[in-house]
RNA sequence: CGGGGUGUAGCGCAGCCCGGUUAGCGCGCUUCGUUCGGGACGAAGAGGUCGGGAGUUCGAAUCUCCCCACCCCGACCA
């Protein structure tokens, strides 16, 4: 491809909007623009990125026995109302204006749809059906360029089983190739366990690339591998236990305190002798949560505990829930309170407090608390369990190393479905006995764009881009300093003619008007792993410099040795190591 | 959806508080010349509904109100 004859609007300055270092770059190196928040055009060399990411995509999945699909965005609305996800999604989703149609944010419903007409025997199974297609899904605040935007590429791949076991089979499968694809664009990348969250399900993974510009947060421990989002993560807990001393239940009168902090100043006490408490709504029935000292409660590990959604309780509910405003609500009289008007209050309390006594909590009397607090004394029937969110120098719960937190983009998720969308869309077969039994399904995701996107993350220095062979919108970028000296035009024709019969991709600059300084800081921003550069000069002792991008290292070969010395470099250097 | 911020030429910005010739600057772009291995120099040019609308005023980029877009923090994130 010759640079003049090509659309690669490269930026000298970083335009304003852009934040995180992958969208600068993206921006500046001419790959995307913008065309509204969260919606990106991809221009030709960043579209050659996004083919290649997609051909290592459908090789992979191809290798699993994956069939490509090519589904339709526009849905129909009434197949997402057989699964209850157009209330599910809810502005989530995007609906069209003038016919009864959804944009697809993703296609278990459709696949499901296909799968239920045609996969009616045992014998049609098991199937690994994927596309790689546009998504739409109506963010409230698309940011971080191509990170997370409102219309985005996404492999989405499904399985079709019959039992749990060839589930089992299709998931593994799937872990397999996702690490493959990872591994082979060169993507640093760890694997954590999920919460599956609205998608329903029994198990899922999620691959993470660890990132400040991340939206995902995860404990990770670098000793034994242990690896969460923090909505699951688990570390090792020591409860606070018990004092020796045991004191009586007293109330003690606190004006206007609110928080924990307010609380321990107040009566000058620690954090460790607090009880927070917080209401939560599940099934319409309140729920009081006890914390210790000021840790905030993960309503993930709470959903899964109960078993549904929770809410946190509205200030008015409150009131008739406890009789005290938020501040003075704590565990003693609880339970009996809420017999009365909603139905027995359950109380559940982080493992941290098991029966802990001595504790400081709300007396259910906006401005009263209650001092000396035995949890085996003053309030029955707690449950224990774990409720906290992991912070970072904890225990792992797997070793005895501390655990990481940190922010994290997540670049796929696989998960077991089981049979959540085959029931409600009535997709069966019929098993050797003739017996009718939902199908099995699976559904595993990757972010296309993402990969790009972490990919440069990963792979950048001040000058801009540094790409792998595999990604890299060119393998060579072929510069002519100085274009009006006819050996150097005419050796670059003869470099570029030679290299892309040999089936390299070459992005020949051959601008005449352009200094040598402006290509090569193009060169160094657009980022191709091999430069190849021509002066006059060096063409006098009939040689040319080849310089690799990403350790800067450069070295002068002649025109013989070139197309040989190129090979041994893409076989040798090239290729960053994987995981 | 809450909080904060920005919107002036393709890009980056100044001017706005305190209204007043023809709205500036740097980069980029066009033409000519010189240069030619790390974003060169000189000269001459082109390019603007000052985000949109309404209002105040003799006069609005500047003041007021409404709307829109975009960014950041938070909430949300299947």
């Amino acid at each position: 491809m010759r640079f003049s004859k090509s659309f690669i609007p490269t930026l000298k300055e970083t335009p304003s909007e852009a934040v995180v270092k992958s969208h600068i770059l993206l921006l500046r190196a001419g790959m995307i623009r913008m065309l509204s928040a969260g919606i990106y055009s991809f221009l030709p060399t960043g579209y050659r990125v996004i083919r290649k990411i997609s051909e290592i995509i459908r090789e992979e999945m191809d290798a699993i026995g994956g069939q490509e699909f090519h589904l339709p965005a526009l849905n129909p609305k009434e197949i997402w109302e057989e699964t209850g996800r157009v209330e599910a999604f809810g502005d989530i989703l995007f609906h069209i204006k003038n016919r009864e149609y959804v944009l697809a944010p993703t296609h278990e419903e459709i696949m499901t749809f296909h799968a239920r007409n045609v996969l009616k025997s045992y014998k049609d199974f098991p199937q690994i059906w994927y596309q790689i297609q546009t998504k739409f899904r109506n963010e409230p605040r698309p940011r971080s360029g191509v990170i997370r935007g409102r219309q985005f590429l996404m492999k989405d791949a499904y399985s079709f089983d019959i039992s749990w076991e060839g589930l089992d089979k299709s998931y593994e499968l799937h872990d397999q190739a996702y690490r493959k694809i990872f591994d082979r664009c060169g993507l640093k990348y760890f694997v954590v366990g999920a919460s599956s969250g609205a998608m329903g399900g029994t198990g899922s993974e999620e691959f993470m690339v660890k990132s400040d510009a991340g939206e995902d947060t995860v404990a990770y421990c670098e000793n034994c591998g242990y690896a969460a989002n923090v909505e699951v993560a688990e570390s090792k807990t020591h409860p606070r236990g018990r004092e020796d001393k045991n004191e009586e239940l007293r109330e003690i009168h606190t004006p206007n305190i609110r928080s924990i902090d307010e609380l321990c100043d107040f009566l000058n006490i620690k954090e460790s002798q607090c009880a927070k408490s917080r209401i939560y709504v599940h099934l319409g029935k309140p729920v009081l949560i006890l914390m210790l000292g000021n840790e905030e409660v993960n309503e993930s590990k709470l959903e899964k505990y109960l078993g549904g959604n929770v809410r946190p309780a509205h200030p008015e509910e409150l009131v008739e829930f406890t009789g005290a405003e938020a501040g003075s609500i704590g565990p003693v009289g609880f339970s009996e309170r809420s017999s009365l008007k909603a139905g027995k209050g359950r109380i559940i309390a982080d493992l941290k407090l098991k029966d802990a006594n001595n504790l400081y909590s709300g007396a259910n009397k906006t401005d009263y608390h209650f001092g000396g607090i035995d949890l085996t004394r003053d309030a029955k029937n707690i449950e224990y369990t774990d409720l906290r969110i992991v912070e970072s120098g904890e225990e792992c719960s797997k070793c005895d190393s501390k655990l990481q937190v940190f922010n994290a983009i997540e670049l796929g998720h696989i998960f077991k479905l089981g049979t959540k969308y085959s029931e409600s869309m009535g997709a069966t077969f019929l098993d050797e006995k003739g017996e009718e039994h939902p199908i099995i399904m699976g559904s595993y995701g990757i972010g296309v764009e993402r990969i790009m996107a972490c990919f440069i993350e990963q792979h950048n220095d001040e000058n801009g881009i540094v790409w792998d062979a595999a990604l890299a919108p060119f393998h060579v970028h072929l510069m002519g300093l100085n274009l009006k000296k006819e050996e150097v035009a005419k050796a670059c024709e003869e470099i570029y003619k030679n290299l892309t019969d040999k089936n390299y991709e070459v992005l020949y600059d051959d601008r005449i008007d352009a200094q040598a300084g402006v290509k090569f800081n193009d060169a160094d921003l657009l980022g191709m792993p091999l430069q190849i550069i021509v002066g006059d000069k060096k063409l006098k002792s009939n040689q040319v410099e080849v310089k690799i991008r990403k350790t800067g290292e450069r070295f002068d070969v002649s025109l013989e040795d070139l197309s040989k010395k190129l090979k041994d470099l893409f076989i040798d250097h090239l290729i960053t190591p994987q995981n």
